[in-house]
DNA sequence: AACACGTGTTAGCGCTCGCTAACCTGCCGC
DNA sequence: GCGGCAGGTTAGCGAGCGCTAACACGTGTT
């Protein structure tokens, strides 16, 4: 596990596997979950409808194994820029970087995991909750030691805002991609900077 | 217009058509527009399914007064905050409260209209768009005059920034409500102060 | 007393959806 | 050169959707 490449879809020369679920996340995005239908995957990607259940089990089973896929990721890139050694405040930096960078890369995907969540199996919704939350967790951690005195409550708190701020590329598209990242770590360390 | 005491749904001993926005703003919030059912919003008020046809013409005509609602609510308390006189600083500060007020005491209408856009009939979209433009616009010129050296579009972008910051409300129940305002304002008014 | 009206009910239409069934076809190994 | 499999096709099912039709009932006015 964790041993692939390039561990997001890109609708580049994918896989079909991919290629749907890179599909699949621009129409979720832009319609939600329940106002895509299975013809609508299907024809993003050339083929027609039904075809789909000869790579996925289900249009449930499309949804989990995306939001999988991005917690995962998430999770795998924020504890390795996490454990790396160096400056508590640099390493908050790398985190930030780290998420702008994704977000900027795969904004139909930020959609996804952020609206998307109620829309899964009992199963898949465990799953990812858990991957979520230990996410989360990286990211308290490497709150509180680079800004002492704050408290863990409010150490979550803040790390929600700033999953919020940073998840606002879909709707950001007026900057360069390098101008946004720029100024989305700018802000981002400065809210963090003046939580305590 | 403008005139309404308590402008937005509570829920409480409001008129039926009220009633039925609230309850249906949270089921939109959770499930997701095209997720939820005429069904699903009667049982919610206490009535059953196709008597909402006596106070709303359509399904989509309650998701598009909705949002017509809250994004003249936000446009109207935005600009007569943006024009009290005072120091520049203040005024951002005074929409910053405003908005976390909002969001606080709405989540599920902060959810709803950040995720429900695509929804809208083409008529609604336009109007809201609009409207939303222009609470934008009054926040970029507020972000202008208290933070100089600052280029219309970067501001443009913080502005859609900070509104994902303040806007994670609905992910953010740890804190008291009071501490959780206190804390967005602070995050987001030093991120502000760190864009420049 | 009669009526209109506002607000609720249930039945059911027409459509769309997720998914399955059955069939087709090009390619690869023997 | 033939069989099997991977990956497509179309037809159609059952369920659920938004919405309408037809009816019921309490209240206020005349």
């Amino acid at each position: 596990m964790a041993a692939n490449p390039t561990p997001l879809v890109n609708g580049e020369k994918a896989n079909r596997r991919e290629q749907i679920m890179a599909a699949a996340a621009e129409l979720f995005a832009h319609h939600g979950f329940h106002g895509v239908g299975i013809d609508d995957i299907g024809a993003a990607v050339g083929i027609s409808g039904p075809a789909l259940y000869r790579h996925f089990r289900s249009k449930d089973a499309i949804l989990g194994e995306m939001l999988n896929s991005i917690s995962r990721y998430l999770l795998d890139g924020g504890t390795a820029r996490a454990s790396r050694p160096g400056e508590p405040a640099d390493t908050l930096t790398g985190l930030v970087r780290f998420h702008v960078d994704f977000a900027l890369a795969h904004p139909a995907l930020i959609t996804v995991q952020e609206r998307n969540l109620a829309n899964l199996t009992d199963t898949d919704r465990k799953q990812v909750r858990a991957l979520q939350r230990q996410y989360v967790e990286v990211w308290v951690r490497a709150i509180r030691e680079a800004v002492p005195d704050l408290g863990e409550r409010q150490a979550r708190s803040a790390a929600h805002a700033v999953f919020g701020l940073i998840n606002s590329t879909p709707y950001n598209r007026h900057l360069s991609d390098d101008e946004l990242a720029g100024l989305l770590c700018r802000l981002a360390l400065g809210a963090l900077r003046a939580a305590g």
